[in-house]
DNA sequence: TCAAAAGTGTTGCTTGTACACCCATGT
DNA sequence: ACATGGGTGTACAAGCAACACTTTTGA
């Protein structure tokens, strides 16, 4: 049986920019890159594999993230020299960067948030960058079809603070009329009456997330 | 280490009518229930995932498929009571009916193609009604966006066979225009000059599918 | 009164549907 | 001639992008 393990691709915006959050290892195989966060699949503990990300996520960085969507699995016998056969299930977190207080573990020096450029650039341990690529594609797809990510927003926000949001993980800007019929449209938002923001300027309608029908 | 295995759901079309491929159990557990072809992911064999696909699909079925699409992982210790966790990676194919010889094997009495409006009603071994919706859920939102089930076309075909081959995959009748518009705009066609099939009517302009750019 | 952000309306393009219509062929 | 499926054209609606415009606030 294969040596079974969950990677966790977690993506924030930090002061407008779109980060990965990546543990440099302490440890060979690959000592001093950069890679994704994971664990072992524990039959043990988990009782199902979003079970498993979730522990791993709990007990590596600390947080606990009741939605984390899967993006497939990866598997063959060079992906990782400690066994002779790695099967990884690659699970994506949106987390408000606030939320995570990077602590060491075993076999981890630094967990630290990576801008996701800069991150792709530099060689990265495994094959974690085309994991990367992968769940980056995934999550502006689900931006591209407005499934949201209020994961990284309060729980009342301004259109223009969602829009700012879905614009930094797209890396493109978008037209503020479309963006806001098209929300419109598919309802997934709704006006919360009476509150308002204010900021410097004229404030603006506090919106909360609609649940899906 | 989970017990790690390889499922398949293999579509085809029948005489019209959507099918998938199911083995019926000739043991415990669940004995005399349909499931899907599977088999165990052996670490000396196979390079990788797909790898692992394309060989329980040679072993069980008897026919080598070049592209097999990967739509999850599922993992719990309640999925199969033969091991005390579990893990399936799903896969899906695309098969003509006729080139499947249903071969007994052992754990396996029958393998048939069954109607999958009715397999899905009958009650299914372990947890593969649930796959097997999500993998149509998959699929028919694949043609939705026009990746086209080629598979089940010979080389060249008309273009009033794709668009039944289509509908029977959907369940619904598709508007000819539209769909011909569709397929031109995106170029996922091309016609063969000069070859026309003569059936009893006027004949058709035969076309061939075009590799994506 | 001006800058900045909120919020709305107008136009036009693109995509897709509905539906009508001609074309070629075997019976 | 006509039924049958192949093939094309037009009209209409929805969705979305581009852009201009008005509104409300603090400085």
């Amino acid at each position: 049986m294969p040596f079974t393990r969950i990677e966790i691709a977690t993506f924030s915006l930090i002061e407008g920019g779109l980060h990965v959050l990546l543990a440099k290892r302490s440890e060979a195989p690959h000592a001093g890159e950069w890679a994704l966060p994971g664990g072992v699949l524990r039959v043990d503990l988990d009782r199902s594999l979003e079970d498993a990300a979730m522990r791993v996520m709990r007990e590596r960085l600390g947080v606990a993230v009741p939605f984390l969507r899967q993006l497939g699995a990866e598997g063959g016998p060079t992906r990782d020299p400690r066994a002779p056969w790695t099967l990884s299930i690659v699970y994506r977190a949106l987390l408000p960067g606030s939320s995570v207080s990077p602590s060491a573990g075993k076999r981890i020096t630094t967990l630290a948030w990576r801008n996701v450029t800069d991150a792709i650039e530099d060689p990265l341990a495994f094959d974690h960058a085309r994991l990367i690529e992968r769940a980056l594609r995934q999550t502006r797809e689900d931006v591209e079809r407005l499934d949201l990510p209020f994961e990284w927003l309060p729980g009342t926000f301004t259109l223009g603070e969602l829009q700012a949001t879905c614009e930094a993980l797209l890396g493109a800007r978008l037209d503020k009329s479309s963006f806001r019929r098209r929300l419109a449209d598919r309802g997934c938002v709704e006006p919360v009456p009476g509150a308002m923001r204010g900021g410097a300027f004229r404030p603006a309608q506090l919106y909360r997330c609609r649940p899906a029908v």
